[in-house]
DNA sequence: CAGCAGTGTCAGAATAATGTAACATTTACA
DNA sequence: TGTAAATGTTACATTATTCTGACACTGCTG
């Protein structure tokens, strides 16, 4: 399914229902090595959203149906895409509609009509702090190295060995590290939106992904009881002898 | 959503020589709520940067000495920067700059003049990204911190740690600080509408709630006799009374 | 086609959290 | 100050949640 990660930088999905200026951004960005989506309209979106999980979207202002500026809210009410980097693409180019946009929720907004190496800048540089793991190759926190060109994750000097689910569990949660995810988050972000799995077999892969992590680590992937799971950068304090049992002495 | 804080929003660090506009920034984003920093050129700049840690930066294109430019590629370079969200300010508008602005690392590029309005939607869109620690609905009041998208709570430097009711407790008693809640209506809120709950074991949860917040902060968490609980943003003062009863500290 | 790695599910076992009763202490107020 | 009501505290049984080994199913590969 995914044996090209390494080939595309990163997944983009355009909405845009000109046909003329989708083509050619698409066109421009494929030779920039992103692999591209291309929607028409929001319905046609929220279906490539869902189905593909894109990292970025560029969004027309106006579209046919939705407009660009109701998609971009929506986007950032929804749990599942709260997080999606979103760029405007417009060809007002007011500065109240510049704030309009970004106080909807986009990240960032580009007038047309705008050149190609602008936007891809813009591009890169929103990735840069959106999803780590795209244009940094190796996610790093503590002892543990993830390095996403070549597959490996590793523990200091050891190979940690791990099946591609674990290993893209392990992406999400270390490109945001201790933050805490639920089993529903988890679903819609390592496994897609319409999976029909259960969520206990999360419990599953978090299991795998400890035993595969080793001892040295597998302390960073914490349970947070009722909540869900996480990656903390700190490993947990030693547990304490059983000797330091203490009775709680009565509060002041 | 969830009321935010009396604290200030965010750090941000202004590099820029001309002090008229240095200052006009300044003056607009306190009345935003940030907290400002100022430096006229880099040298300075990097002393506060180390000093006081902002969470964002923004930078003059043109700087005498070192070169706003410059100055962006450099922390990109250092370890403890290389995060450091930037804004570079600019009276050159050209697409040419623009790009190589944002490929020096910078992560967003607003011309001269701008409106303030629009430089603090930008402020906030790249701060939601970057440190989402300061737009986290992060619940602060006095010492005590509760994250809810790490799920953890904070009494200064210490770890406060207490079970996820307790934790839905907080959280809500925070939210709505120095009110006031029956029993009934934290069951309504905390517990959700249809639980069969004993009105009574909330004085148990409230019990664990303090002795997880420990001596420092569960002064917050007031009875209010015949009526129910809040969270009191004032820790209430030193007990004088009357009767000088001398409470034995338990020892083993 | 057999063998294998990768997945998803299930069913106890192991823990953590919760709710309640019982008793201790404090408060409000006559 | 005395008393009843309200609240604090403890201990423990119960319930909810998570962990973990086993197993069946898939798709691939030699």
């Amino acid at each position: 399914m995914q044996t090209n990660t390494n080939m595309s930088v990163a997944k983009i999905l355009i909405v845009e229902d000109e046909p003329a200026i989708r083509e050619m951004v698409s066109y421009a960005l494929r030779q920039s090595n992103f692999e591209l989506l291309e929607a028409e309209d929001a319905q046609q979106a929220y279906g490539l959203i869902a189905d593909h999980k894109p990292d970025l979207v560029l969004l027309d202002w106006m579209l046919p149906g939705q407009s660009g500026l109701e998609m971009a809210r929506r986007l950032r009410k929804d749990a599942p895409t709260a997080e999606l980097p979103i760029i405007m693409l417009t060809a007002r180019g007011e500065e109240s509609d510049r704030v309009r946009g970004l106080e909807c929720g986009a990240d960032d907004y580009v007038a047309k009509p705008f050149s190609l190496r602008e936007l891809t800048a813009r591009i890169n540089a929103l990735l840069r702090r959106s999803a780590p793991h795209v244009t940094n190759p190796t996610l790093r926190h503590g002892a543990v190295r993830l390095d996403s060109v070549r597959h490996e994750v590793w523990v200091g000097k050891e190979r940690a060995e791990m099946g591609p689910t674990e290993f893209r569990l392990l992406r999400f949660l270390m490109a945001h590290p201790n933050r805490v995810y639920s089993r529903s988050q988890l679903l819609d972000q390592v496994w897609g939106q319409n999976s029909y799995i259960e969520e206990r077999t999360i419990d599953v892969h978090i299991l795998r992904l400890r035993k595969a992590l080793g001892k040295k680590a597998s302390g960073h992937i914490r349970t947070i009881h009722s909540a869900g799971y996480q990656f903390h950068t700190e490993l947990p304090e030693k547990k304490k002898k059983k000797s330091e049992r203490v009775k709680r002495p009565k509060a002041a």
